[in-house]
DNA sequence: AGAAATAGTGGGAAATTGTGGTAAATAGTG
DNA sequence: CACTATTTACCACAATTTCCCACTATTTCT
């Protein structure tokens, strides 16, 4: 569904303009109506369509909500999560707690990660991004990893 | 699929001509369609067409996405890969990101590796290819390589 | 060796996209 | 209730990108 990376420019109103790319996918699939939370790991914002966020709060939802662990990530997951709509332009508004949380100001990196966008700032990304390609060592694989064949 | 060295030279658009030994069969097999991504070991480029490519997507992205390994994995393969779709010119353009991230300017090595096309610039490509032929130490032999006869 | 065909390279024009501004509408406040 | 401030949507211009065409160089065949 999403791949690949994307530098856009954030304008001073916080806009974001949507790659071409995604653009009729979006209008098609879910009439641009997408859904933007935070990722717990990162400081970086999860851009789902919408279809396919109800999928995960649902889930989220269905949590055990006597588990500390689970009620961490319903707080962040659900409550940071904000209903976005494609403009005229192809443009979607981050609201200022997202940017904040990401530390949006003007360059951002957009990743097409599957069923959603990660969106982080340009230095966040390359920061993170060169500390995993310097470190190999330190992470368990999983099997499924191991005798992976590119 | 695929072998051999080719030396290539990006224009001043940053496209690449495609060696015409290998245009016919993309044509033919993808329509001309290819995926290209980043090389987590080292600073080149990897071009499926876009089966291949697609092949290996799903198996990434069926990894546990709470592992940091894979998560890891998935940023940046998924994360870098980006359609590239052969002109009538039989080139590819390669997008800024990732010309970038593997120092391509104008002189460019592309590798034959099967199922895949790897890309290099040519000065970093000499100097990794140089640092192997002199350094057989430090190397683990996996058994299938200890009992291999060329 | 010459000629023809094929491949490499570069440039230009049209269409598309990014960007910023303005006007209208809505919400908040006195 | 009215006025002001902030937000949202729409529109226009500028820059970029993409596609196509032409020229040059190289290779192959006669």
């Amino acid at each position: 569904m999403f791949r690949g990376v994307n530098n856009i420019n954030l304008d001073a109103k916080g806009r974001l303009a949507i790659p071409v790319k995604y653009r009729d996918f979006l209008l098609a699939h879910c009439n641009g109506e997408m859904v933007a939370t935070i990722d717990t790991d990162e400081r970086a914002l999860l851009i789902y369509p919408r279809p396919e966020w109800e999928d995960i709060e649902r889930k989220v939802q269905a949590l055990p909500s006597f588990n500390p662990a689970s009620r961490r990530v319903q707080r962040l997951l659900i409550g940071h999560a904000t209903d976005l709509q494609l403009d005229g332009s192809g443009r979607i508004l981050i609201p200022p707690p997202l940017r904040l949380y990401a530390n949006l100001d003007k360059k951002t990196v957009m990743l097409g990660q599957g069923n959603k966008l990660e969106l982080w700032s340009e230095e966040h990304w390359v920061s993170r991004r060169d500390a995993w390609l310097d470190d190999k060592s330190g992470l368990e694989l999983p099997p499924e990893l191991e005798t992976l064949s590119l």
